[in-house]
DNA sequence: ATAAAAAGTGAATCCAAATTCATTTTATAA
DNA sequence: TTATAAAATGAATTTGGATTCACTTTTTAT
């Protein structure tokens, strides 16, 4: 008499889930946020405009799933290297800079979508947990340079918040050099990405004090 | 025959222009551009909606307006002040991120949707354009600064873009401890403005490869 | 095979503002 | 004072998707 899913049916379920969410995924990678539409969507998953919310109970929910699944990637990832025993924080600091930076750059219009893409208010309370989150670590991690003498002392929450918007406008946001075509200025200037992620660990080294070693 | 608009009502036309700018200035400064409607601006200008239409062509040509008038005045203002003679590019720096950051401080509702909120994409773009200024006038200070070994060799364009993105985030957006309520985490930490634009001149001068004198 | 439950469908509905425009009011010039 | 031009009005229209829901199809359990 109960209706119970059988395996096979939960699998074909959670596969047309997976669908959507990767199907949303691209199209944000592709042309961001704005340009998800339910209808866009549906069509790209195969399957009509009311089973979208048989699985997301509206557009913004199914955007948040996918904002913060491929964010949260990201932040455990950064995360996991500013927890790294037997590394100095500026080593560390580093590390998480060239990651972070080499990751977005990879993929950059999803980075730039999910970074500084201008979103709607419930999309945007989301992305502010998020660089809340990395805020935070940096924040810890200055604290700990402090400690051990590698960064001056400082407000290790104003610094934090200077790094990650530092990181977010020269990286990823419109006056990157790298948004611009690669053949554009780039080239013109003769940059490279790996002078570019050189230059902003300099930079973000620099800012909180830490005294280059010869 | 040829109607001629007089001296007083040509007066009052400009009058009424004032009006729905003023007050359209004030929407945005209290509740930010996603606030403004034209019904609600027409109501606070004592003028139709239709009578809006008369003097800005849509909504985005009002907003825009509003946008540009007042992210002029600051671009004016820094401007200046980097152009300033006699100055090395260290203290023009300073100065620059002092002022604006009082500025910023004063009008913070207003400074946050002029620097930080999300806009739709028309706005956007003039943001980035005033963002690109701050960035080339920024980057021509850094370039200053290296010819006279203020500052460290780097690719000025880069160090500039994060200095606008440091500033932005650590001032003025979401993660600026000063954008959470005064009583809160300021007083919370014993942090107060001058220590935060301090904080983040300290921050920018070191990044940029600059050694204290003493 | 059949009935009940769940899933899928997509055309129709809803919605909130921006924008329009036929009409009214005000200003100008003869 | 009157005819014409400009300005002002605000109710009605438009619009672009998101969301709904009556109906169809598929799945499950007996």
């Amino acid at each position: 008499m109960a209706y119970q899913a059988t395996a096979k049916t939960a699998a074909k379920k959670a596969q047309k889930y997976e669908k959507i969410i990767s199907v949303t995924k691209k199209q944000i990678a592709q042309a961001g946020f704005s340009s998800v539409s339910m209808a866009n969507i549906a069509a790209q998953a195969e399957v009509a405009t009311g089973t979208l919310y048989r699985y997301f109970s509206s557009k913004q929910a199914l955007c948040t799933e996918v904002f913060c699944k491929y964010t949260d990637i990201e932040l455990t990832l950064v995360e996991k290297l500013l927890n790294a025993k037997n590394v100095s924080p500026a080593q560390k600091l580093t590390t998480a800079i060239e990651v972070f930076a080499k990751r977005a750059m990879q993929s950059r219009h999803l980075a730039w979508s999910l970074i500084v893409e201008p979103l709607d208010p419930g999309l945007e309370a989301q992305r502010i947990k998020y660089r809340q989150a990395y805020c935070d670590i940096y924040s810890k991690l200055i604290d700990e340079g402090i400690k051990v003498q590698q960064f001056r002392p400082q407000l290790s929450s104003v610094s934090a918040a200077a790094i990650v918007g530092a990181l977010a406008e020269s990286l990823i946001g419109p006056l990157s050099i790298l948004s611009s075509q690669p053949t554009e200025k780039m080239q013109e200037q003769k940059v490279n990405q790996a002078q570019v992620i050189s230059n902003i660990v300099t930079f973000c080294l620099q800012a909180l004090g830490y005294q280059q070693q010869h």
